[in-house]
DNA sequence: CCTACCGATCGGTAGG
DNA sequence: CCTACCGATCGGTAGG
C-alpha cells in the first residue's frame, strides 16, 4: 500500500543522478560522463541509470539544464530586489564572481567549459549551450540598455561590447581560478569588471598615453 | 642502401600523427585524442602510431608542444622587429586576435581548450599547459613593465591585471568565434584591448556614475 | 529497478 | 613499421 512509492522516489533517484553527474562533469567534462561509473557511484546498475534518460546525450542535456538553474539561481535571481540597471549589474558582477569563487559542482563553470568542450561539436548539446549563454548575454545587454536610458551608463556605451568584456573577464576569473588557484584574480575581475561599468573607456580609446 | 631513411622518414611520420592529431583535438579535446582514429586518419596500424610516442598522455603533450609552438611564432614572434613596450603590446594584441581569427587547427585555441579540459585533473598534461600559459603571461607582464618604466603607461599601472584582462578579452573572442561564429568579436576584444592598453581605468574605478 | 548480454572500441603489449 | 592479441570498458538492448 506504498502511496506510489515509485514515483516520489524515481524523482529523487533521478536528481540524485544528475547532481552526482554535475559534479563529474565538473572535472571531467560532458563527455567524460559514462554511465558505468556513475551507476558505480550511485549505487545502481548501468541500465537502472540509463532508464532515467535513454542515452548518454539526454543525460548530458540533463546535466546542463542543471547547470544553467543553477547559474541562473545563484548570479541573477539572487540580485532579484534590485530594479534594473547599472546597480543591478553591479550586484550582477558580484554574485557572478562570488558564484565562480564557490565552485559551485566542485570544479570551474559548466557552462564556461561545456560551451568549449561543444563549440566544434554540433549537436542538441552544443546548441542548448549556445542558446542558455545567449539568452544570458541578452539578458545583460538589456540591464545595461535600461542604466543608458536611465542616465547611469553614457549614451554613446555599447551593450554588446560591455557584455562582452564582462563575459570575458568571469572567463578569466574561472581560469585563474581553477588552473592557477588564484584567488586574487577573483577582485582583479571585480573591479575590471566594475571599471567596464564605470563610464570609462566604453568607446574606443586609441589616443596617445596618458604622460606618466 | 638507403642513406638511413627511417631517421627523416621517422621524424616526417611522427610530424604528420601530432598534426592530424592537433586537428582532431581542436574539436575533439586532447582527451577525445583516440590512437585508433588517429591511425585510420593516418593510414597506420595502431601500434605504428604509439611507437612513436609510447602512450597516450605523450601523445597529447607532443600536441600541446605543437599549439604551444604555433602559439608562440604567430603572436609573439611575429612582433619581434619592435622593441619592448607598449607598442609592441598594441602589435601582440592584434596578432593574438588574428591567430584566433584564423582558427590555426581548425578549431578553436589548444592552449585555452586544454586549459579548460585538465583544469581538474592533475598530471603532467595540466601541468603543461599551466606553466606554457603562465609564460605567455610572465612574458606580456614583463612587456607592460618596460611600457611602464619608459612612460608609455601610467606609473601606477598594476602590470598583473593588465594582463589579466587582455588573456580575458582573447578567451571572450575565441568564445565568440568558436561557438557563435561571431566576427564583429574579434573587433569588439581588439578594441577592449587597446582600451586596456589605453592608460584608463587601471586602477580601480568605483566613485559614482558620469552624469548623462 | 534488476541480470545478462551485445558489438565496438579503448589503451596498450608481445613478438617479429 | 606490422599482425595478432590482451583485459577493460564503452553505450545501449532484451527481457523481466
Amino acid at each position: 500500500m506504498s502511496p506510489r512509492r515509485s514515483v516520489a522516489a524515481a524523482r529523487e533517484t533521478h536528481s540524485a543522478i544528475v547532481e552526482r553527474a554535475a559534479v563529474v562533469a565538473s572535472t571531467e567534462g560532458l563527455e567524460g560522463l559514462t554511465i558505468g561509473r556513475l551507476a558505480a557511484d550511485i549505487e545502481m546498475s548501468k541500465s537502472g541509470v540509463l532508464g532515467h534518460f535513454g542515452s548518454k546525450q539526454a543525460l548530458q542535456l540533463s546535466v546542463l539544464d542543471l547547470a544553467v538553474s543553477a547559474f541562473g539561481r545563484e548570479v541573477w535571481e539572487s540580485t532579484s530586489d534590485l530594479r534594473s540597471g547599472r546597480g543591478r549589474l553591479l550586484a550582477i558582477c558580484d554574485t557572478w564572481i562570488s558564484y565562480l569563487d564557490r565552485g559551485v559542482f566542485g570544479g570551474g563553470c559548466l557552462l564556461t567549459s561545456t560551451a568549449l568542450e561543444f563549440d566544434g561539436r554540433p549537436g542538441p548539446v552544443r546548441d542548448a549551450v549556445a542558446s542558455a549563454l545567449r539568452r544570458w548575454y541578452e539578458l545583460l545587454e538589456a540591464q545595461v540598455e535600461t542604466a543608458i536610458a536611465l542616465g547611469e551608463l553614457p549614451t554613446e556605451a555599447e551593450p554588446a561590447a560591455i557584455v562582452f568584456q564582462l563575459a570575458a573577464l568571469a572567463m578569466g576569473a574561472n581560469q585563474a581560478l581553477q588552473l592557477f588557484g588564484d584567488r586574487a584574480a577573483m577582485h582583479t575581475a571585480r573591479d575590471a569588471m566594475r571599471a567596464v561599468l564605470s563610464g570609462c573607456s566604453h568607446k574606443r580609446a586609441v589616443g596617445p598615453p596618458p604622460a606618466a
